[in-house]
DNA sequence: CTGAAATCTTAGAGGTTTCTTAAAAATATC
DNA sequence: GATATTTTTAAGAAACCTCTAAGATTTCAG
């Protein structure tokens, strides 16, 4: 599942390398030279994660951070700062920014914590997910609810995975054909009503209470 | 065979010096800069024996060490800690960690436990392995189902021993071909398929249950 | 209550993955 | 060095999964 970050930093040099290198570690990357254009990529496509220089001429990384706050945008946000002060650290958590690291810093360094931050949010492979009567285990690839064991197909796993990984929040079709199947742009399919079927078919075998529930024209949820 | 192993610690400083010698010792070398990056490198490929820092951010070289026991996988787990605090070493054991160091320590003394523990556990002295009515003895590379005993190959009992070493953990073709074959990049190959088969086909003689299962999309389990 | 939109269900075509087999290549044994 | 055994490749068969498409059903606004 490739992540994508946008990176902000008026600083070429930087911006190129990051990008290399982030590149290179298999993400999806875009980046941009100041806070401005930095919004106009946002809006054209939310990444998954942001590294934000907070020196920039204008909008500078604070401002772009409060400003996807203040629209309720809460992807991760990583602030890169020159030097280490206190009072621009604190600014920048208080507007909203998730992790701060001072440079120079070492690729090593970023990078963990970029991973650090996507698995705060994003799909956790590890840990061993219960919601309600259900149970999903992404290292053996199992799930279970209600006490039997669901035997699933890789798709069908990946749906409910992503869906137990945020239980009771909506998730549109658009999300979960991005998360599970990997489309990047909307795609005329119905594979996600589809699937979400054979799942409900497969849960609901003994007359057991619906989980996946449809939420008229937004998506569908995982109830507890 | 050359051992993999995976460091934790947040230091750098460490880290580095630690992969950069254990390199140099002819051990294949991983490492993490915190707890969640050990688990995530964990999954991606089980080492051989990990060296975790009691002392991380976030999650530290005690929780790792509890959810990988959790998961019964049981490769040698070698705590440091920058304190000799018996508190320190006994939650680490209590854990299920194998040994336990002190920083600062020197390399030769490190070297020298993972020396012992590689010895204790894996290939020579290690344990027989049972999951359910199976067992491998990897000392006398024999094994055997239901009672009686398979005639195996050579890579045959590399392969249900590399298995058995990760019971009901879903292994990919790449983590098979790497720990078996030691190929460290995607060959093009079925090997790996072949020779499921043949183990299967030896251990289903009288219509015994199938426990290498196929988990498509995904790998083979090795299940109880 | 009616019609339009959204969702659900189903079957099957098409594609992919896995299994099996045989034979070639490599390695070990005598 | 010849023979037996093991490992690997390759290719066709089989099993299985995915996705489309179309009709059925449900929901909701008017």
């Amino acid at each position: 599942m490739t992540s994508s970050v946008l990176i902000a930093d008026d600083d070429i040099a930087i911006c190129e390398a990051l990008e290399r290198s982030l590149r290179f570690e298999g993400f999806k990357v875009r980046s941009a030279l100041n806070g401005e254009i930095a919004i106009e990529e946002i809006e054209k496509e939310l990444p998954d994660i942001m590294i934000l220089d907070i020196n920039m001429p204008e909008v500078d990384g604070i401002q772009v951070t409060k400003y996807l706050r203040s629209l309720d945008i809460d992807i991760p946000i990583c602030i890169l700062s020159a030097r280490d002060e206190v009072s621009d650290r604190v600014s920048g958590l208080e507007a909203g920014a998730d992790d701060y690291v001072i440079k120079p810093f070492s690729f090593e360094e970023l990078l963990a914590r970029i991973h650090a931050l996507l698995r705060r949010r994003s799909v956790d492979v590890s840990k061993i997910l219960t919601v309600g009567e259900l149970t999903v285990d992404p290292m053996r690839r199992t799930a279970a609810y209600h006490g039997s064991s669901l035997d699933l197909t890789k798709k069908e796993f990946d749906l409910i995975h992503v869906l137990a990984n945020s239980p009771s929040l909506v998730l549109s079709r658009e999300q979960l054909l991005n998360k599970v199947w990997g489309y990047d742009f909307d795609v005329d399919t119905n594979v996600v009503d589809v699937f979400i079927g054979y799942l409900r078919k497969k849960m609901e075998i003994n007359g057991q209470k619906r989980i996946i529930e449809t939420v008229r024209g937004v998506g569908f949820v995982l109830n507890k």
